[in-house]
DNA sequence: TTGACATGCAACCATTTAGTTGCCTATTAT
DNA sequence: ATAATAGGCAACTAAATGGTTGCATGTCAA
């Protein structure tokens, strides 16, 4: 889990899934076009990425192909995000409550 | 958005993330306890998670309460995570086509 | 079979990050 | 008034991170 925060905080990174996410099945060369970063770079983020579990590859030939695994992000949504947004409504209104508090 | 991605990369932010969601506007002191960390490293990544808008402080006489703001949390949820699971039952299954296409 | 193409590996570098220590300031309680 | 408490500031350090360059390897096409 924290293996997928961490990989998730980069912006190439996310931007690189962003990709992925309109087509499936690229290949590392296809993912550097239009990068402002050389082909290595953008090999150490597919790294990251594979092992944080977001991408999976296949070796075709002399190409590898990537494909989105959007497993981990499902999970951090479900473990994560939403038991915080159970409590957000109590939240908020805590925090307002606590806020006009301070003017007294 | 970047910085909240960036806040959330950090295992000791996200946990403290989690006392504020147990226990919402602790003082600085009362976050520190049972943390394997100085103060002054807890008010950095208090200082983070601030400049993130993922919590507020009110300063209270000597002391200075932290509140959760769930909404950061809740936009990544639904302009990030979302977007990956409307193409995930798709992607999953391109994946497997691909997969075992792998094996002809 | 040989040249071009797709990717891999390793060493190196600059910057950021997570943490420390030491000291200072403001508020509260005795 | 003064001691204890809650927190703030700044300088420093070690390790992680994001990037580079140079070269090596495997695969395909002419």
């Amino acid at each position: 889990m924290d293996e997928v925060f961490k990989a998730l905080a980069d912006a190439s990174r996310r931007s690189l899934l962003d990709r992925l996410h309109a087509r499936n099945g690229q290949t590392l060369n296809e993912l550097c076009e239009g990068l402002a970063m050389t082909r290595q770079a953008v090999t150490k983020h597919l790294v990251i990425l594979e092992d944080a579990n977001l991408i999976t590859t296949i070796r075709h030939g002399r190409e590898k192909l990537h494909y989105l695994n959007p497993v981990p992000i499902h999970q951090i949504g479900e473990r994560w995000i939403r038991k915080f947004e159970r409590g957000k409504l109590a939240a908020l209104s805590e925090l307002k409550r606590q806020l006009e508090k301070r003017d007294e």
